[in-house]
RNA sequence: GCCCGGGUGGUGUAGCGGCCUAUCAUUGAGCCCUGUCGAGGCUCGGACUCGGGUUCAAAUCCCGACCUGGGCGCCA
């Protein structure tokens, strides 16, 4: 045995233009249709279906009798001659000369991957492998790709540099969420919540723009549909600009994503309609939002971060992507820079954050930064943590840290919204949740 | 962490004290069938999460464990 499967065709490669041609095709048995003296073999490849028909009598009995045994989703190659048919579904089919069995598979498999019967989210991620051969799965890991390109080509277009921080970390955080412990040789250290403090640093460097696209791990005991343990974010920081700038930068991103993935064919495998927002995004104030909330008679008090039933309220409210703005201090991180009461001319202790919100929830957070050391340290001990563990951060604000402001976007969030997906595991390939560990 | 649901062949389901030797679809095996594209027809195979309890009788009711769906909280 041994097919050349170094030039072999894609399915949607071949037409009935190549007809009379001899080819090699390679992927999985789809289906198999035996309609007595005409077999019908559909194989799957990345590119989509090719449909090989033996007649019987006119092929080989050997090789029709192969062809019948094989196992769906087996692994195969196939060399035959494209015949021009308009009865076939790509206007070709192929008359089989040899078949190679590469891998044949078990029978009775975890999942249907013709769509006849449908599958819970649970079984299809136990048979993850299997799951992404269906059309659905596939086309979302394929806009899940581009959707990361598109991000990387814009930022680098607009100067960007792409740079790697450590995802082991010692115990300083930026507070609010939990963290998952591991072993370090002889000490203790944790798998980084985010880039923030890092990213920061790197604004003294002179490199003014920065981005990294990596995971973040929030050891929360959180068991929701839009949460998950290990996520990918996308983190930008801009030196010499306020949040103003990286707010643009934000919504034009967005933008940017989506009419690139409206663009994408295999869209339509996702039965939606994607419509690509309009910039710049409404902005409210925090103070806004919790007036608009007041109306519909859900009352917030002022200090309090949104609930979900807010968020959801305030999304159908306003009904497309919206930044909310001049967050309170309290229920923002201590890198957060304090508005300035003179100049902007509003109440105190609001600050300079916001909120990228979709109607169903939250996508990405931002501010103008802390570059002050001194303010930095004092925000560092009201919010009740201890400066020591942080001198590796505020080192860096010592010796010429140039304002800046940045963001961070969560990829599996922006890509389930777009798709309108309920569940974030849907875009992860692998997802690691509260209950979840493998595959 | 709190509050509600649910665990039945490989997959998706019906049944919710005796009619269950458990329904249907799909899958698998076999047979018939020369143009299928969710092919069709016939035959056969395959399941009540686990452990206690209630009852003459448990897939069905109760308790616990494990798994799981949703909402909320926390959080991005």
């Amino acid at each position: 045995m041994s097919l050349l499967i170094h030039n072999r065709e894609y399915s949607t490669e071949i037409t009935a233009a190549d007809h009379g041609k001899r080819v090699s095709i390679a992927g999985w048995v789809h289906e198999k249709r035996h309609l007595g003296g005409v077999f019908f073999l559909i194989v799957r490849d990345f590119s989509g279906f090719a449909q090989v028909t033996l007649h019987k009598g006119e092929v080989e009995k050997g090789l029709f009798e192969r062809v019948k045994k094989v196992p769906r989703e087996s692994v195969v190659a196939i060399e035959g001659k494209v015949k021009r048919e308009r009865k076939a579904p790509n206007g070709y089919e192929i008359i089989p000369e040899r078949m190679e069995v590469l891998n044949e598979a078990s029978q009775i498999l975890p999942l249907d991957i013709t769509g006849k019967v449908g599958a819970e989210l649970d079984t299809r991620l136990d048979a993850r492998f299997m799951d992404l051969r269906t059309e659905r799965t596939k086309h979302i890991f394929i806009i899940r790709s581009r959707v990361l390109k598109v991000i990387r080509d814009f930022l680098d277009g607009q100067g960007f540099i792409e740079t790697n921080t450590p995802k082991i970390v010692s115990a300083a955080t930026e507070g609010g969420t939990a963290l998952f412990p591991i072993s370090y040789f002889e000490r203790e250290a944790f798998l980084n919540q985010s880039p923030q403090l890092y990213k920061q640093m790197l604004m003294a460097s002179g490199f003014d723009r920065v981005y990294e696209i990596a995971p973040i791990f929030r050891a929360e005991e959180h068991d929701t549909t839009k949460h998950l343990n290990e996520a990918t974010s996308v983190d930008i920081e801009v030196a010499f600009v306020s949040a103003k700038e990286v707010m643009a930068i934000l919504e034009e991103l967005i933008a940017c994503v989506y009419s690139e993935i409206e663009r994408y064919p295999g869209l339509s495998k996702l039965n939606l309609n994607l419509e690509v927002p309009k910039i710049p995004f409404r902005r409210i104030t925090y103070d806004e939002a919790i007036a608009l909330l007041s109306e519909t008679g859900e009352e917030i008090e002022w200090g309090e971060d949104l609930s979900t039933s807010a968020e959801h309220t305030l999304g159908e409210l306003i009904g497309e992507l919206y930044f909310i703005t001049d967050w309170p201090c309290a229920i923002k991180p201590f890198y957060a820079q304090p508005i300035d009461v003179e100049v902007e001319g509003k109440r105190e202790d609001i600050c300079n954050a916001f909120d990228l919100m979709h109607p169903k929830l939250e996508l990405a957070s931002g501010s103008q930064r802390v570059h002050s050391y001194e303010l930095l340290k004092r925000n560092i001990e009201s919010k009740g943590l201890n400066p020591d563990s942080f001198e590796f951060y505020l080192d860096a604000f010592k010796y010429g840290m140039p304002p800046h402001a940045g963001w961070g976007l969560g990829v599996e969030r922006l890509l389930m919204s777009m798709l309108e997906i309920d569940n974030i595991r849907e875009v992860v390939l692998f997802p690691r949740d509260r209950r979840r560990l493998a595959p």
